[in-house]
RNA sequence: GCGACCGUGGCGGAAUGGCAGACGCGCGUGGCUUAGGACCACGUGGGGCAACCCGUGGGGGUUCGAAUCCCUCCGGUCGCACCA
């Protein structure tokens, strides 16, 4: 068919160019947002400005996700799909760092290429609501933000630990401090430094954080993401119990989750940072303590938290007395138990924790067995440390021996109660968020000290609390954020007594930054409000929010924190900020993760010249399952390109052929009809690859029937349209519309023509398919099974044998069995 | 160590209890061409002339029927990690 004509040819960088400028004058992606009839807010994670441009795991990503913008918009939603920069942060500053060029230089640089990169691509975005967090009118209200908190007592000060790279002079977040070493500077080992820090008291929500998971009114998202969100959340159950010191020391409070194991609590052990150990401490050993307490507090976090390092520890000299046994056991300090979880003290029962049981095999503390199967001897000696609850039984523990480990749980509890040794408790691993940074790109906290007064606010209308354009940015020696170097911002007068006073120097971290984007974007035009109560109402909780799993536990968590905190101070109606949230996969190059240390990273810039920026995005979508990812290869990239070539030609040829609608064979009917099913279906589940993969099946059918019906081939171009934006707006013109294709209908399709008139059934022999039968479409069983039993190839397996069995799935199969 | 996910042709993948390998890449044969890294047609899991047999990481099980469900082992990816 395609000698035919000479078809002028797909030129993709002339309809690009012609579309991308035609969307922008027709302001066609600019959703009503006060009069929006189906309010649908179509959100994805926006980027950071680290680097030049954007990689193709972004474009990855913000394909998958704006082809479901378009395909909602199709469906006849009013689709909002804003986009924005998320450039404060120490990713951008560090980059800027490395450059040497001033972030307030660099970043709205990386940010223009970005953004041409994303019309390039051909994203369904609404440049009107634009953000960038660095912009002040964005920050004032991210100010404003933490004012809240912090004037609802959900913002508070105290003492933390954190890592210190004396090479890079500067703080470093956890994931920046690899195996005690800093990640830029493999020789420096990181050491700790005591701040004084702000924190969110997010804690506070752990349970509600964790029940909403579950809640699917209020979110439906990737099973990946609660997941994580659950194990991050980390709730456990067990029991606080105190254990009285000798002497008159008082009593070490301790988390265990496992109660039912205490009478074989042979010692105990304090972190080194306890402050229970300078009272406890003997003089003979304080010493060794206190010179041990030093090690342990010059050791980054980090390496700290290696799990199979060789335990090390000290003794205080000290005893408690174990409530169940009455028993007096040694107190020492190791750095295997840590300050922030728990009660930063532990009861040690080796023979039942296999930590517990290295230390007390290396300093030879005894190792009481209280846990046991059937048929073990309760004296057997402890070989290895066995912690399981099922089929195990209490042994050597008092009354309670013989009762089955999980019951017994509760029984020691009840019994600590009411001997007043103790109480069930519910234990979150979840820390409260630090948000403090000693670095200088990111929003000022909006905090003045003053002597008289202490830590007063900013007052509101006073935001926001400008970054100071400083040329000394980067970070030194002093701990202290690079702001705290200009007096004339440093002094400012208290707010409430007008006394020369301090400001805050440190910035907050980026992630609150990212915390409340999607709530800016429908009000960016509101200079006196963060968010507009009407605006918010219109389109938030998100729709549909797609985006990366790595930011399952930060981005995710904060953000929901943020909305509840809201909620509960009255500013929102909802409390979930994100109704549907779904994890696209990973784009990996050659097997492993794209990162510029592997210079492996691959810029989308080169493919888009050469092949299209639709093709781009067809391969893009086609490489495998969007929420999986894949490999980047651009062997296979030119598929789609002949599809589209393909399609090209099709749509030529319809516009040619004076011919209309009567030349359609049924079969080509059948296929048109499963396809528009089955490709509605797939991109509501967004496999895109399989919906592409059945257009490409329709086209094949098409094509091999020689039939180019106009209704047929305009549906087809609907349906493209999501994945391929510019190439269908161009299609739909030559088939002589002049409205954009993203105006037109989501084709509909008709189950009954979904079915041929005559099916074919396969038939099983003994559970192996030997043959197929055709029957008429609305043939009943009798006459199925009727004709699979007279069907030559099935005879050859049941002649001479007895039917035993006959099953028939309506439509599907038949399956005989004969012996 | 704990948790989650995954393992299918030469490659990316499809099929989530009912015809394994859709769709695409690559490859092979032929056509068209001055030419082809363009396009078109046919073929392409392995074995066998064929009838058939074998085949979804290995082993076992449930079922008329298993890539799919269960048990177990092996391998891989990601997240958390001395969490008491």
């Amino acid at each position: 068919m395609s000698d035919q004509h000479h078809a002028p040819g797909y030129d993709p960088q002339t309809v690009e160019a012609k579309w991308e400028a035609r969307w922008a004058e027709r302001h066609i992606n600019e959703p009503d947002l006060d009069g929006a009839a189906r309010p649908f807010y179509n959100l994805m994670m926006f980027p950071y400005p680290s680097a030049e441009g954007l990689h193709v795991g972004n474009m990855f990503a913000f394909t998958g996700s704006d082809t479901y913008g378009r395909f909602k918009r199709l469906q006849g939603h009013n689709v909002f799909q804003p986009i924005g920069f998320d450039a404060f942060g120490i990713h951008s500053e560090n980059y800027a760092i490395k450059l040497g060029i001033h972030p307030a230089e660099l970043i709205p640089r990386n940010i223009a290429n970005f953004r041409r990169q994303l019309v390039r691509i051909g994203g369904m975005f609404d440049w009107r609501n634009e953000l960038a967090t660095t912009d002040p009118s964005y920050y004032k209200w991210t100010q404003w933000l933490f004012i809240q908190l912090f004037k609802a007592g959900k913002a508070y000060r105290k003492y933390g630990m954190v890592n210190w790279c004396p090479e890079c002079k500067t703080v470093l977040a956890n994931e920046q401090v690899i195996n005690g070493f800093c990640e830029r500077h493999p020789d420096t080992r990181v050491e700790q430094r005591a701040l004084e820090q702000w924190y969110f008291r997010i804690t506070e929500y752990a349970d509600r954080l964790l029940a909403n998971l579950d809640d699917h009114s209020k979110m439906d998202w990737s099973d990946s993401t609660t997941t994580a969100q659950r194990n991050w959340l980390g709730r456990s159950e067990g029991a606080e119990i105190e254990f009285e010191v000798e002497g008159d020391c008082g009593a070490i409070r301790v988390f265990t989750t496992r109660p039912d194991t205490i009478f074989g609590a042979t010692f105990m052990v304090l972190a080194p940072e306890h402050p229970l150990v300078a009272q406890l401490v003997t003089e003979s050993q304080r010493p060794a303590v206190e010179a041990y307490r030093q090690a342990a507090a010059g050791r980054d976090l980090v390496s700290r938290r290696i799990g199979d390092r060789d335990k090390t520890g000290v003794f205080t000299g000290a005893y408690a007395v174990n409530p169940a046994t009455a028993q007096r056991i040694p107190v020492w300090i190791a750095d295997y138990v840590l300050m922030e979880y728990g009660t930063g003290a532990i009861m040690a029962v080796p023979a039942h924790d296999e930590r517990d049981f290295d230390f007390a095999t290396k300093f030879g503390v005894p190792v009481v067995r209280v846990l046991a199967r059937a048929g073990t001897d309760p004296a057997a000696r402890v070989t290895e440390a066995e912690s399981g609850t099922e089929d195990y039984a209490l042994v050597n523990s008092g009354r309670f021996s013989g009762r089955p480990a999980v019951d017994g749980k509760a029984e020691i509890i009840r019994w600590l109660e009411a001997e007043g040794h103790g109480k069930g408790v519910v234990r979150f691993r979840l820390h409260d968020w630090c948000i403090s940074r000693q670095r200088y790109w990111g929003p000022p906290i909006p905090m003045i000290y003053c002597d008289v007064c202490g830590p007063v606010p900013v007052p509101e209308e006073d935001l926001p609390v400008l970054l100071p354009p400083i040329a000394d940015f980067r970070p030194d020696d002093s701990g202290v954020s690079p702001l705290a170097r200009h007096e004339e911002w440093y002094y400012t007068p208290c707010p409430r007594c007008g006394e020369r006073a301090r400001r805050e120097t440190d910035v907050s971290d980026t992630f609150l930054d990212s915390a409340w984007y999607y709530l800016r974007y429908p009000s960016t035009e509101f200079t006196d409000r963060p968010f507009d109560a009407a605006r918010t109402r219109k389109w938030c909780p998100v729709t549909m929010y797609i985006g990366g799993n790595e930011h399952a536990v930060l981005h995710l968590l904060y953000s929901r924190y943020i909305a509840m905190a809201l909620h509960e101070l009255g500013h929102l109606a909802f409390e979930e900020p994100f109704k549907q949230f779904r994890a696209h996969g990973l784009i990996v190059k050659d097997g492993a993760k794209m990162s510029k240390s592997r210079g492996n990273v691959v810029i989308p810039d080169d493919y888009i010249a050469k092949w299209g920026a639709d093709t781009f995005r067809l391969y893009l979508m086609f490489l495998g399952p969007f929420q999986e990812g894949g490999d980047f290869r651009d062997s296979g990239i030119s598929g789609p390109r002949r599809f589209l070539d393909k399609v090209w030609d099709l749509v030529d040829q319809c516009e040619r052929t004076t011919l209309v609608g009567n030349e359609i064979h049924q079969s080509v009917v059948v296929k048109w009809h499963q396809t528009k099913k089955k490709v509605t279906e797939a991109m509501e589940s967004l496999s895109y690859n399989t919906a592409i993969a059945a257009q490409m099946e329709l086209l094949n059918a098409v094509r091999d029937s020689n039939c180019c019906e106009r209704h047929l081939v305009k549906e087809m171009i609907v349906m493209l349209a999501p994945f391929a934006p510019h190439f269908a707006e161009e299609c739909w013109e030559i088939l002589g519309h002049g409205t954009s294709v993203f105006e037109a209908d989501w084709p509909e399709w008709d189950d009954r023509l979904t079915v041929e008139d005559t099916m074919e059934i396969p038939v099983q022999v003994n559970g192996k398919t030997r043959s197929r039968v055709r029957v008429p479409r609305g043939a009943g069983e009798e006459a199925i099974v009727a004709a699979a039993l007279s069907d030559t190839t099935v005879r050859r397996f049941t002649d001479g044998k007895e039917l035993r069995k006959r099953i028939y799935v309506p439509g599907r199969m038949v399956s005989l069995v004969v012996g």
